[in-house]
DNA sequence: TTGTAAGCGTTATCAG
DNA sequence: CTGATAACGCTTACAA
């Protein structure tokens, strides 16, 4: 593979003119300047970006640590991430956590090593302290998404989950619902607490006492969500409708209601969370909280982008809120 | 940041023997060993990527250039990818064409100069010819998955798409069916239409003539899919059952069904493809054809990583047999 | 506007 | 077993 030598030899020119065409911002004669396109072009010249980097110190690759590559989930996060790193002309170097703390560790240090110019963690398994501990002794700008950590609130890129809950128990209320169940998520998970949290609130504004026998735990996932609509449904305590911690489990909730001869929303409304593209092909289409992943995703990029000076810096969100789509799942009562 | 250098003079060493712990294999005395890893942990030094890989010519990365970065689709294949990479202690560069063929060349050209190790290629817009040419210019394996190219064969992992398309009209045969339409895919991508020629194959099989009244077009999207079956039962040309291209247009299709007072599969069986997660949410579940993009992610994989000696050499499958997965869109006749 | 030369932080060769 | 030292390919003062 060609080198800077190779072209500033076949040009006649030095490497240092090569370097100036190739970079610009520097006055260089036409007839210079055409002399070594044409040998970059002729011999095929790529410039190493090894050499580059390790030369500016500047890897034009930004680090994104995500719980699980193209989960249905967090996929648009990545995507969101890579949409406004592409327009900066950056490029992502992915690394998966696999929800292991271990694995997360192990693939941060790689992407630290890696000199990414900076990093992005979406991660399930850590820790706060964690977190705050590796942002504090980072030397590059790391931005976290999908999570709120008091230490570091500057750098994180959130959705505001009690309110989501709030939102979605709401909702279920003004329908004339008030024998209204919970499935609940992955307790360790912040977002998971923070939406029971929202649910109990916004029962508790109308009035209705929290009874603990009207949840159950779904954890984030589909079988979860079956299993604990079948619970909810043994206990013979009666309800109308349902807040199901995100739409995966509310799929299984779906189909659990369905196996029972339950039809929804005319027996049992329901309300998911997310609004991932589940929602949207159950039937019947799932009413859910919106969870804006892809503005999530381009606004802890810019974040990132903007803290080396790469994006322009300008007010970006931080903290989203949910919104409420509506399809057919929920019925009035 | 410290460097090997910091190291070497905080253990009382040469560069030369910091190097040699950090990497093995060569022979270090316990006494100085020991002093070069209380010094790096000291100094939490790190050993600078970029100048690793300028001297030793290796990235520790593959590189893979995908369509669309965590679409429903092809989601699994870059998992697939990252397993296989992650066991052997690689990392993964991606990047995404978006379905133009622009975006591809850039991104290809920008992984190269990255100069990752081998290069995994699942791509849409670019030809099959500026494919085999960059394979052949190119001085790092790179493999295609996804898509089948005669001039590289032997780099290409693949479903067989015709035997998907004959399997699952095959079935819808073999329950009966004799009307059987076909919602295509996006004609400019060769799976559509091996697919197309699938159907027409095992229509030959059972002596049924081809009905270009029976075919519309889907383009591999839920709208196109919808579109296609308002089409096919606005012709009044009667069927009863609908092989789709794809499992996103076969949402499409049954929600124009359902629309239309159809019930799947009493009035209409339909067949989909890929066995996305999509199939498995759609009401009825879909029965599809199976197209393993996880193990193709990682044959594809484990083919790069072979060629660059960080994988055993091992007979890989390449070309993958589609497999019906059934479930409960098809009835009977 | 251009060239020379000194880094950037590793690894690898070659003596010792 | 260990230490000098020359690459690796590029950028960037500094001079001219």
């Amino acid at each position: 593979m060609a080198t800077i030598k190779d072209v500033s030899q076949l040009a006649q020119v030095s490497q240092a003119t090569v370097s100036r065409v190739l970079n610009g911002g520097v006055p260089v004669s036409p007839a210079k300047q055409a002399a070594v396109l044409a040998a970059i072009d002729r011999l095929g010249y790529r410039p190493n970006a090894f050499a580059r980097s390790l030369a500016t110190n500047r890897s034009g690759a930004i680090g994104a640590l995500v719980s699980e590559l193209s989960s249905a989930v967090y996929g648009d996060i990545i995507r969101g991430i890579e949409s406004v790193a592409e327009e900066h002309g950056m490029h992502l170097v992915v690394s998966s956590g696999h929800a292991s703390a271990e694995t997360e560790r192990r693939s941060y240090d790689f992407l630290e090593q890696r000199r990414t110019d900076a990093l992005i963690l979406q991660v399930d398994a850590s820790t706060d302290e964690d977190l705050s501990a590796w942002v504090a002794s980072s030397e590059l700008p790391v931005v976290v998404v999908g999570r709120f950590i008091e230490a570091i609130a500057e750098r994180c890129v959130y959705l505001d989950n009690g309110a989501g809950g709030e939102l979605a128990t709401r909702h279920l209320l003004e329908r004339g619902h008030r024998r209204i169940a919970h499935i609940s998520g992955l307790m360790r998970i912040p977002d998971a607490r923070d939406r029971l949290e929202g649910y109990r609130r916004a029962l508790a504004a109308h009035g209705i006492p929290f009874d603990e026998s009207l949840v159950a735990n779904g954890g984030f996932v589909e079988d979860g969500g079956e299993r604990a609509m079948r619970s909810l449904l043994a206990r013979n305590t009666d309800f109308s409708a349902v807040f199901v911690a995100n739409d995966q489990s509310a799929a299984g909730a779906l189909k659990a209601l369905r196996d029972a001869g339950k039809r929804v929303p005319e027996d049992v409304s329901l309300v998911g969370f997310d609004d991932t593209i589940v929602a949207h092909y159950l039937y019947p289409a799932l009413t859910t909280v919106r969870q804006p992943f892809d503005e999530m995703g381009q606004a802890a990029a810019w974040l990132a982008l903007a803290a080396i000076g790469v994006a322009e810096q300008k007010e970006v969100t931080r903290r989203f809120e949910p919104v409420l789509i509506e399809r057919d799942s929920v019925a009035a009562r």
